[in-house]
DNA sequence: AATTAAACGAGACGGTACGTCTCGTCTTATT
DNA sequence: AATAAGACGAGACGTACCGTCTCGTTTAATT
């Protein structure tokens, strides 16, 4: 029941021009460099435009995000049969976003964003901790669910990114730490990873 | 063995009055909205005194961390003999700095002086995982230490940045789930806390 | 010729503003007190649409002159049927800027604006060496036009401007001295004024 | 009747040193974008110096000039016999100050100084109508002396300063004609020159 | 010789203004 | 009515100089 309206509707070349250009101007100088005033020039738009239609530079990021042009192929997880060794390897991706030059700036700036914008900072976390991590690490832990399995998460990702914001040095070996610290150690014979020893078969 | 040079020298009293009004108006107005003219309208300073002695205002925020006007309560952590509800407790504190009025905004702003400011970022990471935590959480891990131990003390800071970024709810509870999944779970009988209950010791 | 533009068009009370207030500063404080933030803050102006049409603070008095807003009353002249009375006369007036305070100072000052910008410098000497002026030296010298009668306009004003620069007094008999050296003197018998009594035209 | 005084005296070559870097700067970029710390910096001086001894940059400037170190060859007039054409030619190389590479933009820079300093425009006429140009244009006004002279003298070198601010093109003609109307035109016969030629004797 | 005091180089300081950039709003002509 | 264009008031950016004020050193005249 929406009142019927006459004009123009909303131009979705404008908006692919504008998230377009956002995404551009963000991978290349990061977010805090990043204005609507230089989106609108390289998208060919009027700044108005843009303000018709979000709040802040912040949403129109957060809808890049959503769009899947950041962060899109962040949601592929390798699976060699080794949990544990997938979840490494997809961190070092996420710390160097996939291994993009200055990736390790691109997230600092998508944690600027995250912190600057509420919405953006929903959906990082959101597109980050997708359903292929969730899984691989639920099995990792022998099938934990719910506020374990998140926190897990939470502590896994937000390790990678504490590192990232201070400048440290963190390498493959890094992040196998990382991962026995919250999934816990290997063993050393071949029974399966996990936690606990309570007889309980990780369905790894 | 630096040169010797005449002259006046630097003046005391301009760098604490910088500082001073550089962490009032980071503490009122957020990181973004803190500007160099503002800190030294505040500050009744020159700009170039600011431009003299730091390079951008994410400098003059990483010495104000440093010495200790920003997060410096942040370094001491409760001690009643339960280090996991020890770490749970300066957790949440540290996600609600210190409980004060917007402290979570808080939070997120130091993310976001982390993200723009190398410095302040090498500087919020050492001084967060500071001697207090790392030792209780040695101690809660049943004598971690090297990689394992750092890798820990990064779980868990990050997890609570991450949700800090993402505005989700983070009460206690969660807390307690997010100090369960690094540290490993309590157990129910009174032996000491640890991941592995086998017997077999932490080889890492 | 012009291509097609959409969007606002110069807002003219912004400039009667700006040029108001550039006038108002200029004759309170003088050409190198002038500052284009003294104007944009009078004027209620941003700085940016004084820079989006005018280079320097030079142009914006240029423009003023243009208009009439200095130098307005100065194109009148008296006309008592004494070319030489009425030229002195204008010329006192010149000197001290129709007799207001600081009028002297005022004179530097649009020298100090003339020596500073290439399009004030014209219009100064455009607006001073208007017809007015011409037509009775003309009238003086007993009818002289092109380069000669130019050449003693400049003489005329010229010789005020030098005296107005070393600030030495100057005084309505040096005013007819000024114009008895350029245009010569007056003859004792009711002859007409002019350089030449020997009926020989001057053809210059 | 001057207090005893222990402790250094003037420093004669700091004093060499600043009016040198003084002038070379005036000559290079003009008098607006001459600096008392550019000057301090290039004479190797601090700029206590500069203020311990002069109250502005204005009056560095001047003391140049009394020095000899501007305007200095200004003061030779060239004698050919015919006096009209010595001060035409002196009126061109005024102009164009000496022919320096833009030496009508330190002509106007001269004026510039003298408009915003009394010292500088006082000595600035001082020296510019100084012995020689007095004497042989008293010569070719028949004798002139006094206020008579003065004026002439002025509106002559007034004349050349209008023109350079006005940017307008003043050659060799151009001189002439400014000498003729000040001075009266040459005679076709082998007469002394001068104004008048009815034997009226001048009144003035 | 020791003392005293000013001149000197260097440069930090609180300020003002520069000219540029971006903000978010508003106005126009076009589609 | 939505758009591209862009003018507007506002104000921060980082830089250049202002004129004043320490500093520590050097240099003379006075003790």
């Amino acid at each position: 029941m929406s009142l019927p309206r006459s004009g123009p509707v909303r131009s979705e070349a404008a908006r692919r021009a504008i998230l377009d250009a956002a995404v551009a101007l963000f991978v290349e100088r990061g977010y805090d460099h990043l204005t609507i005033e230089g989106i609108a020039r390289l998208a060919g738009v009027g700044k108005q435009t843009i303000y018709r239609w979000w709040p802040s530079k912040g949403d129109v990021i957060a809808e890049a995000i959503l769009d899947g042009r950041l962060l899109g192929g962040q949601r592929a997880l390798p699976d060699t049969g080794d949990a544990r060794a997938d979840l490494a390897r997809w961190l070092t991706d996420l710390f160097a976003l996939r291994a993009s030059p200055n990736g390790e700036a691109l997230l600092r700036s998508l944690v600027a964003a995250a912190a600057g914008s509420a919405e953006t900072g929903r959906r990082l976390r959101a597109e980050i901790l997708a359903a292929p991590l969730m899984g691989r690490l639920s099995t990792a832990m022998g099938g934990a669910t719910g506020p374990r399995l998140e926190s897990a998460a939470d502590a896994l990702v937000g390790g990678v990114i504490l590192r990232a914001l201070s400048r440290e040095q963190f390498g493959a070996d890094d992040m196998v730490a990382l991962v026995d610290a919250v999934v816990g150690p290997a063993h050393a014979d071949g029974e399966a990873p996990g936690r606990l020893t309570t007889g309980i078969p990780s369905t790894q």
